[in-house]
RNA sequence: CGGGGAUUGGCGCAGUUGGCUAGCGCGCGCGGUUUGGGACCGCGAGGUCGAAGGUUCGAGUCCUUUAUCCCCGACCA
């Protein structure tokens, strides 16, 4: 992508009525535009990001052979009055809505129980199981008070997954498999490594349900650590955790967290409440257990940004930024164009996502940019480099420049 | 939903005890000089001061109501 035909646009300054920085570098660099409080579009930068997210937890869900497949963004009422949870005094996040018919309608704050509902029409035999399914779906909730930029809104992207089982035996092995596929997912974000499996409330089925917290000063969550055992304990449950696990409370860490991924074993209850069974071996009806794995796509790309930057901007791990390379050209020089022409050309044959600057704008604005947007490589051409026959080169992270050529580049971006 | 703060061109801000055609910077357009870390000079476009009502000879400045945004708390399936 060319710079003169991206459109996008950055500023020096940030909007005053942003004060989270996940929210002002965003905004910053061009990655999106804040439409209402807690409601954010996603620019061309800012969708690159996301897409790339959803991509690798695309894989990673596929891996552990879930579908994937879209819902619907209006909801029954009916199906939610299965559970109770159609309540506004149950659930306070409802939007809702009438069909001109007067029919109430409401806007999915999640899909637990509409999925439920459905799979009743495709399973019918306890052959059919199990099955996983997720979805990536932009979820409408009516909080009280969004805050933290894209961190907490009233509408996100979320990635969110069912399993459905046989037995709790199975969904226990299932719900194991996903713990493993979500580690897999977050280091390959590049928070893996601040990224803990966390014990947290669990409900009625469970004593308690894990939630994926990534450390990090804007989240809303206070989680205890035990690094030697790593093990994560939400604050909410802390007491209960301590006496459970056997472990002292003098060696737990306190840190603040934002809550990226969360799993739930709903056992077999809310299948049941719904009405949905199968029939077994014997002949007769058997329970469904559900797990419900969700991973909140625009929340990590919020903390991402407001973990990975630095007082020039974004700095975006090698897999989620919206470009690998920044190809900056210096100067109106038919030289340089021609060989900044001639590079970009090779990097678009290797398949290497980059955002060739061709604008005839200062340097210092070039450079700029490339770090305000956090791109991890940046190369320069210039008249200098045309004349030592080479390429100049810096990482993101990096403070220094070096000069090398095109084939040591190629080597760097592997 | 309780408490605190804010709202003036696209963005960031100033605007004295009410007083003249509401300013500045960035950005934008045109012309020129520049070209390795957001250049400089000149010219220019763009706001009725969040909204509604009120006080006054006169309101961006005072009063009332209201909307929106941010922060703290509460909430977070």
């Amino acid at each position: 992508m060319k710079s003169s035909q991206l459109f996008t646009r950055t500023r020096k300054q940030a909007p005053a009525d942003e004060t989270s920085k996940n929210a002002q570098l965003l905004i910053r660099a061009g990655f999106v535009h804040k439409e209402m409080a807690g409601v954010y579009a996603y620019l061309p930068l800012g969708l690159r990001v996301i897409e790339n997210i959803k991509t690798i937890v695309r894989e990673e869900m596929n891996t552990i052979n879930s579908n994937e497949l879209i819902m619907t963004g209006l909801q029954r009422k009916e199906v939610w009055d299965k559970t109770g949870r159609w309540n506004d005094d149950v659930v306070d996040v409802w939007f809702k809505s009438k069909l001109k018919d007067g029919t109430e309608v409401g806007f999915g704050w999640s899909h637990e129980e509409p999925i439920v509902e459905m799979i009743k029409q495709h399973i019918n035999s306890y052959k059919d199981l199990p099955v996983s399914l997720y979805q990536f779906q932009t979820k409408l909730r009516n909080e009280l008070r969004a805050k933290s930029g894209i961190m907490r809104g009233r509408e996100f992207v979320m990635k969110d997954m069912y399993s459905f089982h046989n037995s709790a035996e199975e969904l226990e092995d299932y719900y194991n498999l996903a713990i493993e596929a979500y580690k897999r997912v977050f280091n390959r974000l590049g928070i893996g490594k601040d990224t803990y499996v966390t014990f947290a409330s669990g409900g009625a089925f469970t004593k308690f349900s894990h939630e994926f917290q990534t450390i990090c000063e804007a989240g809303e969550d206070v989680i205890y650590l035990h690094r030697g055992k790593n093990i994560a304990i939400n604050e909410e449950v802390i007491d209960d955790a301590v006496k459970e696990l056997g472990i002292k409370r003098e060696d737990l860490e306190k840190v603040n967290t934002a809550e990226t991924g969360n799993i739930f074993n709903f056992g077999s209850q809310k299948a049941d409440e719904i009405g949905l069974k199968v029939s077994g071996p014997d002949d007769k009806e058997q329970s469904v257990y559900l797990g419900s794995y969700g991973i909140g796509i625009t929340r990590v790309m919020g903390v991402i940004a407001e973990k990975m930057s630095d007082d020039k901007g974004l700095v975006w791990p090698e897999n989620v930024a919206p470009f690998k390379v920044y190809l900056a050209s210096l100067g109106d020089n038919e030289q340089v164009t021609k060989a900044a022409d001639e590079l970009y050309a090779l990097l678009q044959k290797n398949n290497i996502e980059t955002l060739y600057d061709d604008r005839s704008v200062r340097p210092g604005e070039k450079f700029a940019d490339a770090d305000l947007m956090g791109i991890p490589h940046r190369i320069v051409i210039s008249e200098k480099t045309i004349q030592a026959g080479t390429l100049e080169y810096k990482s993101r992270t990096g403070t220094d420049t070096k000069m090398i050529t095109k084939q040591e580049l190629l080597e760097i971006l592997g």
